[in-house]
DNA sequence: AATCACTAGACGACCGGTCGGTTTCTTCCC
DNA sequence: GGGAAGAAACCGACCGGTCGTCTAGTGATT
């Protein structure tokens, strides 16, 4: 497993390098030039390891996608309510948007609009991972509102859905705004809809 | 006001063009070249009008952000209970979407992301734009609440932000899946969560 | 003649992509 | 085991084209 071949550390040096410029660069406004600085591959090496440009593009996607997927479920098999799963991923993006600095992490939110328009694979890529995670989201409302700790959803996949919309679409005021507030609200407004018992006086 | 001098109409049609081709390609991706084709103005005249492709973005937006705001305005000036113009206002974005073939059409949704760690002047100029879209929304909130048409809220400004950010995220989630109904959902959901007696069943 | 609005064409840098060549690994015969 | 042979992995110089920008003007108006 761990067992690698030199061939595939480059490639993942080149993935890994590509996502961290692309996270704030944007995927057009990237070169490969820079990507190629900073993994330190030759020009010549990058087309030996992907055909294109585009198909970097949409391994890249694939290989985040799948790292999203897996911290996510390693958050979910952790012992818990639903509610307390639903709030430790909520709070986990925060943090990490902050990390960043505002700039935020997600490809979702980076990419999700100009990719769309610009390549069919990247946007399936993309698109993917939002279904699988919609998909994570709602298993989690289910065991929430079977636990009682979640309050009762007519539909929980449109709910996890509508939820993830509020994230994304927060996530992308808060990057215009350079102000976690709007993330933080989304924050308190899934707990107030959410959880039973909330609206009281607990801000903390 | 109508007299505008030859100068002026020009540098609409640059501003015009730039924003067409914008709204589906994106900033950094949309060249000089193709705007200067598409609103058929040499490219000389580029940097008379302009002093550098920045500049041009962020007027662009300007210009994008007061036409947006004239038209709400026109929607809103219309008679009707706050939920009227509120839905008015969701169902036209709805069908802008829809006339655009899914791409959409709102620079929020399609540059947000991508400005925002690209140009300060740019980010500013479309955030100055959802501050000053989110400001009528809470007021049609207000007045929703006030003649009953609207669920009575705690905190009508929270609110409008919340709102606009389900819609964004709406959208994006639109653009990536090809597909209208999460900004269906979001509409429903909308007249859910804000109009009163809704949630029997009426769907229509 | 001076001023003005406007523009052609070219600049250097850089883009994604290609190509021929070199190094490194694997195989297999002796 | 030694060593040739071939495949796989890797590399940097280079291509045509496009990027945003700028300079040196043109032609009309005053």
């Amino acid at each position: 497993m761990t067992a690698q071949t030199r061939s595939d550390q480059t490639r993942q040096a080149i993935l890994d390098a590509g996502r961290r410029l692309v996270q704030t660069g944007g995927f057009g406004a990237v070169g490969l030039k820079a990507i190629l600085n900073e993994s330190r591959v030759p020009k010549g090496s990058f087309y030996y390891y992907f055909p294109s440009k585009e198909a970097f593009g949409e391994a890249m996607l694939q290989d985040y996608v799948a790292d999203y997927l897996a911290r996510v479920d390693g958050l979910f098999d952790r012992p818990g309510t639903g509610a307390d799963k639903l709030m430790t991923f909520c709070e986990a993006w925060l943090d990490r948007e902050r990390e960043a600095g505002l700039a935020g992490t997600c490809l979702v939110v980076k990419l999700g609009a100009e990719v769309s328009d610009l390549s069919e694979p990247m946007r399936l890529a993309l698109n993917e991972g939002v279904t699988a995670l919609t998909a994570r989201l709602a298993d989690i409302l289910r065991q929430g509102i079977s636990d009682g700790s979640i309050r009762s959803l007519p539909d929980p996949d449109r709910s996890a859905e509508a939820l993830y919309a509020q994230w994304l679409g927060a996530a992308i005021l808060s990057k215009l705004s350079h102000d976690q507030a709007p993330l933080k609200r989304a924050l308190d407004d899934t707990r107030l809809r959410l959880i039973p018992g909330a609206g009281k006086g607990q801000d903390q």
